[in-house]
DNA sequence: AGGAGTTTGTGAACGTGAGAACAAAATCGA
DNA sequence: TCGATTTTGTTCTCACGTTCACAAACTCCT
């Protein structure tokens, strides 16, 4: 996968780098970021924005943004700023968001049904294709302007739509073997829904959302906010004072 | 917020930097995992289980799960592993799932939905108290074993059953505000669902979660790929011939 | 009791990412 | 034309996270 032509010719430096080695994961998830910020700018008729004015507005650090910008090349002016509308399309051009991207859910339960009347999706270059479900009784069921399809059908979906992007919104035991028939299929880039973790071949991308972790790593923090606060006390005499902190609100 | 004790007594080691300095979060951020791959051990009954193993199930590498681990405390044994049960109540008591956490969710519509119905909250250590809407035809409404609040009685509910995590998932444009309200009715915890930057003053977590931003992730990879294979023609005149830039579409 | 075998816990090397700081490049007013 | 001002692009440093590798600690068998 990595493509590792040792050393290309070492005529341009920035770009070429990148062409090769890519953009940092961390610079390609924030993208999305950016490219969010900048529409809500252009669509309030802003035509020209500072890095401080984006990283404010995206929530993150200046330098961070312009780092992050620089890998797809110098698009900015010193002493001005970045054109809006050129540098959204920039990203959307360097993500990938301007081709279509089909789309295929697998799993139309209570989270499928969310996923498949949720109008985020089209509005950002991607488009549910096809709804899929093992359930006879559900099959047939209309979902937005979708029905529901057989699960026999999946290859033949994928195939004629040309489906890339999987999401599977399956219960946890079925999503292993889901995920081995989409990528049987021909799915190269899984978003998972289910608690389960998944292992597909070399290739393969593989994201996953999942609630209940996000829940208990809050739930770690706010654990840690009530010791800090309430066992402030035990905590001074613990070791011969010292140390406090902290409001008792 | 960041303790910066700057060195306190340096008696014993790990266990005591441990209390002062927190976890460190990606650790944090993999213990849910480890949680539940053993609670799927410990139901299959399987009473002792070795870093490989435990890392095997989890999808990550065993020494970073002995690192991980260690944070915690010396709780393996060496030739022989991890008691699963031992440990599950261990790593359970360090996120805090000892205690049951009150949740409110926010925005009663296809996500709300969804969520309200979820089962995997409660199983979880988290119950979900209240379900608020402002859509007056939603209020009164049945989801699940609750009803539908409305939203005017947010501060009443959070303070009844000292809700401290609140969960967003109402339009983008309504986000800060219900964030702002949540803030000052006492939750210090938000998990946002919606596409949108939350500002929050320090000592409020917030954890978002933006299917549309995974979908771009995995977008950008995939683009990545087709280049890879597509361009590889491409690639290799581009050195004499310089550039090209792809997408003929 | 002792040695072979297993597995943990952690030190050390490496890689990636964040942020401060600043020179270089652009604009603008005089 | 030139200097003041703004803001980018990038370098440098530090912090954090990952992985390897191995001594220490434990079990089990003889
Ligand atoms: N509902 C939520 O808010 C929520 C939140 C986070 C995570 N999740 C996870 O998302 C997944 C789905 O949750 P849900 O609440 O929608 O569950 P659900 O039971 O309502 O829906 C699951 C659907 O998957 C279908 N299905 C089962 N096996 C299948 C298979 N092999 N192939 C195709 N379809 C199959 C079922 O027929 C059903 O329609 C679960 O893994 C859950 O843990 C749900
Ligand atoms: N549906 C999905 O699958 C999905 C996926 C990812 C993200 N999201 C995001 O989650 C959010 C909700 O999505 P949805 O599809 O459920 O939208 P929705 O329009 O179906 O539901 C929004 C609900 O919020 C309520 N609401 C509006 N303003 C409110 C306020 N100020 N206080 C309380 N409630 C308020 C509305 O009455 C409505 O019931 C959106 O921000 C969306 O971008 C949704």
């Amino acid at each position: 996968m990595t493509s590792s032509t040792p050393s290309r010719s070492r005529r341009n430096g920035a770009r070429e780098d990148r062409v090769e080695r890519g953009i940092p994961e961390a610079t390609v998830a924030r993208l999305p970021l950016y490219l969010r910020t900048l529409t809500a700018l252009s669509e309030r008729g802003i035509a020209t924005a500072s890095s401080e004015d984006l990283a404010t507005s995206a929530g993150v650090n200046s330098a961070k943004l312009r780092k992050d910008l620089s890998y797809l090349g110098s698009y900015g002016t010193r002493g001005v700023g970045y054109d809006v509308e050129y540098l959204r399309y920039q990203i959307a051009r360097e993500i990938g968001l301007t081709q279509d991207w089909p789309v295929v859910i697998v799993g139309i339960g209570n989270l499928g049904h969310a996923l498949a009347n949720y109008s985020g999706f089209a509005s950002r270059g991607f488009r549910v294709v096809s709804l899929v479900d093992t359930d006879p009784k559900r099959v047939g069921e209309t979902v937005g302007d979708l029905q529901i399809e057989a699960y026999a059908t999946l290859q033949q979906i994928i195939d004629e739509h040309r489906v890339a992007i999987g999401v599977i919104a399956t219960p946890a035991g079925a999503a292993q073997q889901v995920c081995d028939d989409l990528v049987a299929a021909g799915v190269t880039s899984i978003l998972n829904f289910a608690a389960a973790v998944l292992s597909v071949p070399d290739g393969v991308d593989v994201r996953k959302v999942d609630l209940s972790i996000e829940l208990q790593i809050l739930a770690y923090h706010e654990q840690r906010k009530a010791l800090a606060a309430g066992g402030a006390a035990a905590a001074a005499l613990e070791d011969g004072v010292e140390a406090l902190e902290v409001d008792t609100a």
